[in-house]
DNA sequence: AATGAATGAGTCTTCATTCAT
DNA sequence: GATGAATGAAGACTCATTCAT
C-alpha cells in the first residue's frame, strides 16, 4: 500500500527538491560554476530526471528565484498590519521579526543569487523589481511614513531612510552566503538578531522627533 | 620616434591593461562565465598574450583583486587623520569623501567580486580580511571610538555601529555593478552622494549624546 | 532481442576497445603526437566518451601499458615448465614458441612504447621492471642455469648470456612497429620465426659444452 | 681583437650547437614533446635565433639525424680494413672497438630517435636505410663472409648472423637513452664493453668450425 | 517515469612561428 | 644578426543536453 502513494508523494515533491538543491548550489558556487549533474545528485535523482521537470539549467535558475522569497515578503506586510503600538516599536519589532525570518530562511539566498546573476539574465531584474523590491520597499515606506504623519518621526527623506534601514539587512543575508560561509569567517558580522536590534535602535534615535521643550 | 621604447612601453602597461579588462568582465559576468579570450580581446591583445603575463585565469582573478582597493583604503585612513573638527563632522565628511571615492573608482568592483567568488576561491577570504575588512573597519572604529571618548557620542556598541555605518556603503558599491548596471534600473538607489550624507546624518542623530539639560 | 543488454555489452567492452585503439596509435605516432580525439575515433566513439572511461590521456597510456604483456610473460614461464627434453631443445623450442607469440600479439607494441615514453613518465619504469623485465629475465635465466648445472652448457656468465638471447627478440618487436612498419621496409629483418631459430641455434653452438674427447 | 673573430667563431659553431641541443632533447623527450624554445635555451640562444638557422622544428630534426652517425659508420669500415689476424679476432676486436665508440658518442642517440620518429617522418627511413643500415650491414657482412670463405666459420646464413651480431648492439644504444637513463635503472644492462665481448665470444663459439678430428 | 551512456560544442591553455625593434 | 613579444591554430578536457533502454 505505501508503494503507489509513496511514489506519488515523491513525484509531487520532486520539483521543490530540485529547486532547493539548485538554489543551494547556485548560491554557493554561482550559476555558471554549478554542474547540472550536481544539482540532480544533491536532490537524489539522476541527471536525466532533472530534465523531466525543467527544460534547461537556465529555467531551473529562474524557477528557483521565482519560487522563493515572495511568501516572506508578504509575511512582512502582514506583521506590519497586525502590529499595535508606537511607530518606533512598530519599526523595531517588525523589522526584527521579519528580517530574522528572512535571514534564517532560504529567502536569504535570493539576494546573493540575484546580485550575482542579474547581469547575465536580465529577466531576473524585472521579476526582482516587481516581486521583491517594490513590495518590500512599500512595507517599510509605509511604516516610516506613518511615523512622520503621526508626528513621531522627523520629516526625513523617506526613500533614503528606507535604504538606510534595509541595505544592512540585505547585506547581512548576502554575507551569510558568501564570506560568512567561509571557514574562519563565521562570526564576522556577529549575531544577526542583536545587530538588527542595534541598527534599528540607532536609526530610531536619529529618526525620532526630539521631545518638545 | 616611438622606435626604441614603444614595445617596452606596451609591455610595461600590459599587466594593468589586462587586469582592468579582467576586473570589468569578472564583475559583469562572473569569473566562470567570462572567457579568457574575452579578457584578452577587451585589453586589445590576443588570447596567447594573456598567458604571457598571467599563468592562468584563476591567477588573473587573484591578481585583479589584489591590485585594487588597498590604495583606496589607505586614502580613507589619511582623510581621517587629516581632519580637524568635531567627531560628527569627522564622520560625515570623511565617510562622504572616502566612500564617494571608493564608489567612483574601480575599487567598487571588488566588493561584488569578492562576494561572488570567495566560496570558489577561499584564498580570497584571507586576503580580503587582512587587506580590506581589517584596515577599513579600523578606520571607522577609531572615528566612532574617539567620539565616545570625547563624550560627543553615546556609549554605543562600537562594532555594531561600524556595521550600521558601512554596510550600506558596501551595498551601494555592490548594487552599482549588479542591478544598478541593468537597463531601466540605473536610478534605483538614487544619487549616491546624497544617500551617503543622509545616511550618516540619520546615524549621527542616533549617535550623538542629547544636549545636557 | 538486443534490448536489455546491448547497452551493457557495449559498456563492458568499451575500456578494452579504447585501450586497443590507444595502444595502436601511441605505438604508431608516439604519445605526444596522438590526439585524444583520434583514439576515440578509432574506437568508434566520440571524444567525450573516452573521458567517461579514462580520466586523462596519460592514464590511458599507463592503463594501455599495464593491461598488456603480463599474460604473455606468464605464458613463457609455463612453456618452460611444461617442456621435457634436453636444455638445448628447451631453449630452442621455448624461445621460438614464446617470442613468436609475443611478436605476433599486441604485446610486441609495449617494448616500443616503453622505450619511447619512459623518460617522460617515470612511473612506467617501475611497472616495466617489476612486471616485464624481472619475470621475463627469470624465465630465461632459469633455463640457462639448468643447462649449466646439468653440465650441458659451459659455465658462462648467465646474465650476459640472457641478454645475448633476449635483446634481439626485443629488437625484433620494436622494429616491427617502427622501421618495419614503413612502406618499402617490411622485409628488412626477414622472417621472424626463421631468425629466432637461427639466432638460438647460433647461440647454442657457443653455449654447448664441446663433446668430451 | 678577440671581438670580431670570437663572434665569428660563435656564429660558425651555432648550427652544430643547435643540432646538439636538439638531438639531446629529441632523444630524451621525443620530437613532439620537445619545445623549440627549450632547444634554443639549451643552446644558449633565443627562440628567434633558432629560426635563423633552421626553417622549422621538423627540419631541425632531420638535420640532427643527418649530421650524426655517418662518420662512426665509416670508422667501422676502416677498422675492419685495417685489421690483421684471424676472422674471429677480427670480429671480436672490430665489433668491440667500433660499437663502444658508437655507444659512447652521440651516434647512439640516433637509433632511439629513428625508431621513435620514423613513422611520423617517413623521409627518415630512406636516409637511415641508405646511410646507416646498408653501410653498417655491409661492414659486418664482409667480416662474416670472409670467415666463411676462409673456412674458419661454418657456412651459416649470413644475413641472420649479422642480425644476431648487431641487434644487441643497437639495443644497447637504445637502452642507454631510454630505460638506462631513468633513475635506479642505470646498471640494468651491466658494463657495455664487457657485454659486447661476451656476446661476440658466445656467437663466435657457435660460428667457428669445430676443429677437424 | 527514471536512468546514465553518449555526444560535441565550447573553453582553457600551449607552442611553433613571425616580425618589429 | 639577435631578440622576445605577439599571434592564433591546435589540442586536452568539460559539461549541458539527448535518448535508447
Amino acid at each position: 500500500m505505501p508503494s503507489p502513494s509513496t511514489r506519488q508523494r515523491r513525484k509531487d515533491a520532486r520539483p521543490q527538491e530540485l529547486l532547493d538543491a539548485a538554489m543551494a548550489l547556485f548560491v554557493e558556487k554561482g550559476f555558471a560554476a554549478t554542474k547540472s549533474e550536481e544539482v540532480a545528485a544533491r536532490a537524489g535523482v539522476s541527471k536525466g530526471t532533472l530534465y523531466l521537470y525543467f527544460p534547461s539549467k537556465e529555467e531551473l535558475l529562474k524557477a528557483a528565484i521565482r519560487h522563493t522569497l515572495s511568501a516572506d515578503i508578504a509575511a512582512g506586510a502582514q506583521m506590519a498590519e497586525a502590529h499595535t503600538g508606537s511607530c518606533s516599536e512598530l519599526l523595531q519589532d517588525v523589522m526584527s521579526a521579519w528580517w530574522l525570518r528572512v535571514y534564517s530562511s532560504s529567502s536569504a539566498c535570493i539576494f546573493k543569487l540575484v546580485l550575482t546573476e542579474v547581469r547575465n539574465f536580465p529577466d531576473i531584474a524585472d521579476f526582482y523589481l516587481r516581486e521583491v523590491i517594490e513590495p518590500g520597499t512599500a512595507v517599510i515606506t509605509r511604516m516610516v511614513q506613518r511615523g512622520i504623519d503621526a508626528g513621531e518621526f522627523r520629516p526625513v527623506d523617506v526613500t533614503g531612510t528606507v535604504h538606510s534601514i534595509v541595505l544592512p539587512m540585505i547585506m547581512l543575508c548576502v554575507h551569510k552566503h558568501s564570506l560568512g560561509a567561509c571557514p574562519n569567517m563565521e562570526a564576522s558580522l556577529g549575531d544577526p538578531e542583536l545587530f538588527i536590534r542595534q541598527h534599528m535602535s540607532l536609526l530610531l534615535g536619529g529618526l525620532r522627533r526630539p521631545a518638545a521643550t
